[in-house]
DNA sequence: TATTACGTTGACGTTAACGTAATAGCAAAG
DNA sequence: CTTTGCTATTACGTTAACGTCAACGTAATA
């Protein structure tokens, strides 16, 4: 019932390497079952895999998520370890919110170079390369 | 007139070290002119580091950062180049534009994983420690 | 039964982005 | 005039995240 797969097929999947995700369960984001020596993957570890990946893409650690991973895993119902959660969670939303508006200023510094480029296209305009005013 | 900082003016207000800035003069970042041996940085270098870190910030390779800034330098009034340069801003913008998403999709899940928590120390409810459903 | 495909475990290699001395020059302050 | 502070260069060290063999087992297939 619970759908399985097998490393190379959660690689395609996710356009990776059977290495690399080899290498999430060395350091602890991943432990697929195991049929004798074969490993065998669930729902539980492709969610995280696709975690993993979402937050590499983001520059954060394998480290870091495995410590996200790990305290979810250990809350259970103790008061002190969720609001440890807690805080921690809202330490990276934090983060993230802070490289959302990274990225919008990137944006808007791609369009400006974007908009030099077509007036460049546009018009054989004078124009000095440089780098674009405080 | 124009502005002009030292490494550790630099350093200490991107709160980075000496050391980082003259890697990424190393790597073709920065060229910052000479006061005899010590390095002046004028406003062009203080911007293209910013647009570094905050490249550095999202995962982004200072290599790729350096390439951009090349073909922008080089650019000029060439059609061609200009154009290849568009094209290399566009896939970086789309880049940009799907780490958006990511960010936008790990703060959902962290919502999720923060009411999980809230609902846990509301009420002592029996709860599985479990992934986020599909 | 030999080939092909996919899986395993080591274990060393690689790249990026700095860290970390070590050593030394110069300039103002005590 | 020496200590303090900033600077420089050279060069080896470190960490993360895999890549890349090597050497092997197993299972279906030609």
């Amino acid at each position: 019932m619970t759908p399985v797969y097998t490393i190379s097929e959660l690689a395609k999947e996710f356009k990776i390497t059977t290495r690399a995700i080899r290498h999430y369960e060395d350091v602890g984001l991943l432990s697929p079952q195991r049929d004798g020596i074969n490993r065998l993957f669930g729902n539980r570890d492709r969610a995280r895999l696709k975690l993993a990946l979402r937050a590499r893409r983001l520059g954060i650690s394998l480290a870091e998520i495995h410590e996200l991973f790990d305290l979810y895993d250990n809350a259970g119902n103790e008061r002190r370890k969720l609001e440890g959660l807690l805080a921690k969670l809202e330490r990276h939303r934090i983060e993230l919110e802070q490289r959302s508006e990274d990225i919008a200023a990137m944006l808007d510094e791609f369009a400006f170079f974007e908009n030099q480029c077509r007036r460049s296209l546009a018009g054989s305009h004078r124009q000095t390369v440089e780098t674009k005013p405080a």
